[in-house]
DNA sequence: TGTACATCAGTGAACGCGCGTTCACTGATGTAC
DNA sequence: TGTACATCAGTGAACGCGCGTTCACTGATGTAC
């Protein structure tokens, strides 16, 4: 049965968060078409009607999922926050670059754009409130600082020891906040 | 036809290798297991003479790929290396954790096991060959240095935009020197 | 050392399941009068 | 404003393909005498 306009804006969003939600939990292999579509409320043959194809959601869902929400943070502060264990162990509400990045450069083009567009609005977003006098310095800081984000998290996610995890995680805060003070 | 105990451990090592070169390139999801076998020169129907299933396979060549090659390596040299185009480009030969992480963690307890111990030895080698006045201090350093490098390849790896590509690396890699300089 | 036989690595056809995708049909929406 | 009809979002059965896995069979290996 045909619903009403506002209906099917509200049902792309649904769509567009559920995979967001279970891609990064679970990778974009292991999530079935039917599963999205059960989690948003509708049956999997609705779904040709919102998207090309499998490929295609993954490439709006990245879009979707990487525009950023805050703007000027604290390079520091957010550091902090980012290498938290509750940031960890939230992966499906945590940051998509940490749980899809590996998996998203093997994906098609449109998802690489995504991702890419992603990537530049965060170092740039970094950059303001990264440490540093001139603004190349400013942005180094936020490169050098994001890799190491990224990096520690994925890290520690994969370990399976609980302490080598936590090591991981404050040992990279104390890292990024070292090369902050040293300036 | 049966075939000799050599054979047997030569087509082992190279079911492994196969694996290795092929999961690196493209994820565990999108290379099958008779693909891996005629790689290696055999039909698929000889796996499950050599692993219990694919699962198992992706945990053994996990633990096969990570074992290092060479010990005391500079860190500064090292990162050097790692953070070069040319590793960037080389995806089935290049770093096993760069490559596989994301998924990794996703997987079994046996990989996410081999995966942990890879981690650890990393760590250690790396905190060698670190900057630091301690013990605790060169550890800090190879673990900030590594998050940054497995973050800033995946960083890399996934913009479509070359420039930025090439400037994540470069700027992460002078981002690592300025870290030891300041010590 | 040579022969006879048991073992077992490898082959390739076949199975079964799950997933992406399609499609004929349904019935609520929204437009035209 | 009310009614009649065209539109089209959603449903659920069905399709087809690919992949992991199994299995009966083959024939070289390696052992026992």
């Amino acid at each position: 049965m045909k619903v009403s306009r506002e209906q099917v804006a509200e049902n792309r969003q649904k769509i567009l968060c559920a995979a967001g939600r279970m891609f990064r939990a679970r990778g974009f292999d292991s999530v079935t078409v039917a599963e999205i579509m059960k989690d948003a409320g509708l049956t999997h043959g609705a779904f040709y009607g919102y998207f090309k194809s499998k490929e295609d959601l993954i490439a709006q869902t990245l879009a979707h999922a990487l525009t950023p929400a805050a703007s000027d943070v604290d390079l520091l502060r957010y550091a902090a926050k980012y290498l938290s264990p509750d940031h960890r162990d939230n992966l499906e509400g945590g940051c998509p670059t940490a749980a899809l990045c590996a998996e998203a450069f093997r994906q098609g083009p449109e998802a690489k754009a995504a991702m890419t567009e992603g990537l530049k609005q965060q170092i740039e977003r970094l950059a303001q409130g990264a440490p540093g006098a001139k603004a190349a310095e400013k942005r180094r800081n936020a490169i050098g600082s994001w890799s190491a984000m990224v990096g520690a998290m994925m890290l520690s996610r994969l370990s399976d020891d609980p302490k080598l995890s936590e090591e991981v995680l404050a040992e990279t805060r104390n890292w990024i906040r070292a090369q902050d003070k040293n300036r």
